[in-house]
DNA sequence: CGCGTTTGACCTGCGC
DNA sequence: GCGCAGGTCAAACGCG
């Protein structure tokens, strides 16, 4: 908490959904081949143009970062149709987010694709296409040219659905266990995980800052810290201390360069974030952000969608000076636009967003 | 006292 | 099967 400051700079990233292991495998050989996926590459993504942002799901709700210039990033293709399956198809979009899971949290890349388990009706649940070209770029200077993914209807939200319910279904079980672990205390713990853990959606993104952790708006209790391989910097576990809300994030330093933060979400928020309640600074000042440019999305919170007349009617990014929140809800029409805030760059506060360039040529990392 | 952090132990999955 | 590394738990502790 004493953390947080000010002056953070930050880039996106999305990571993956889905853990599909042995479909990551493959993936993860693929990916490998072109040293572009791990997580020593940071690969940014530029999102997809402006004529395809309404095509965005508007759906998923790990609090997202401030958009960035899309100037700064490259773009992944997708293929949301398939659900990122590969069995489905080509490297899709998911499949590369997938990959990126295991390859560490300094792996840029943006979820346009993904899928609200709880809502999103089907005219949302859109996705992109890769062009097939560049379905697995070759390089970081391929990432940097934009794609021209086309948009395509249809996302199966399936998977994040059987995700929910699972998650559901883990949750009672270990409410049930935990009266049980009164008895038995840490030494004896019954194992809480027999079936396989399913991964809520995953969001990163870096920020060029002092402070470790962002005041993104909400609660957060630390849980653990861990050292990281390869890494002289801890990564930190965080969860929303909200009830019953499972969002959890991570936060560590990028070994290259420790000005950097990463920062993963996992999960979506089932409650509006405390920021929202001000509409101060930036939120004030939506006007500004019809005129922006720049492509970029971000996805709806959960509560927002249902309940859009409370949450969404303008772009909350709340930056603040004692500490760096940022509530990133967008208007529809800056979805459109697609369109970083043009206050942050006002203000300055992307200046020194971290470049595509800082490329990590490192072995596998996973996180 | 409530809440958040620290930290060592434990759990889990994966690669060899 | 074993070892490693990431992820999580929870007791202990600190702070307001």
């Amino acid at each position: 908490m004493n953390e947080m400051k000010q002056n953070h700079n930050i880039s996106i990233v999305r990571i993956n959904s889905v853990e599909k292991r042995e479909e990551k495998k493959e993936l993860t050989r693929t990916a490998l081949k072109t040293e572009n996926f791990n997580m020593a590459n940071s690969a940014f993504i530029t999102p997809p143009p402006t004529s395809d942002i309404d095509h965005m799901p508007n759906v998923f709700s790990p609090p997202p970062p401030p958009p960035p210039p899309s100037s700064i990033f490259d773009m992944i293709p997708c293929d949301i149709s398939t659900g990122g399956d590969p069995k489905a198809g080509s490297l899709g979009f998911m499949d590369l987010l997938d990959i990126n899971q295991d390859f560490g949290a300094s792996a840029f890349l943006f979820d346009w694709c993904n899928q609200n388990p709880v809502v999103g009706s089907p005219q949302q649940q859109q996705s992109f296409v890769p062009s097939p070209a560049s379905s697995v770029p070759e390089t970081s200077e391929v990432l940097n040219n934009p794609a021209t993914p086309n948009s395509s209807a249809s996302i199966s939200s399936s998977s994040n659905e059987a995700g929910e319910d699972a998650f559901q279904q883990v949750k009672a079980g270990d409410q049930e266990e935990e009266q049980d672990q009164d008895k038995n205390k840490k030494q004896l713990k019954p194992k809480k995980r027999s079936q396989k853990r399913l991964r809520e959606p995953r969001f990163a993104f870096m920020t060029k800052s002092e402070v470790d952790h962002l005041d993104d708006g909400y609660r957060w209790r630390k849980y653990g810290q861990k050292a990281v391989k390869n890494s002289p910097y801890p990564r930190s576990y965080y969860r929303c201390t909200s009830a019953g809300c499972g969002v959890k994030k991570r936060v560590e330093r990028s070994s290259d360069d420790p000005s950097i933060v990463v920062t993963t979400y996992e999960g979506q928020h089932i409650h509006p974030s405390p920021v929202i309640r001000g509409s101060i600074g930036i939120l004030a000042d939506s006007s500004r952000f019809g005129a922006a440019t720049s492509s970029f999305v971000f996805p709806q919170p959960l509560y927002q969608q249902k309940d859009a007349s409370m949450y969404s009617s303008s772009p909350s990014l709340n930056f603040t000076s004692s500490t760096t929140r940022f509530s990133p809800s967008f208007s529809l029409q800056e979805r459109r636009l697609g369109s970083p805030p043009s206050l942050l760059r006002d203000h300055g506060l992307l200046q020194d967003i971290v470049p595509s360039q800082m490329i990590r040529k490192e072995s596998k990392e996973e996180w």
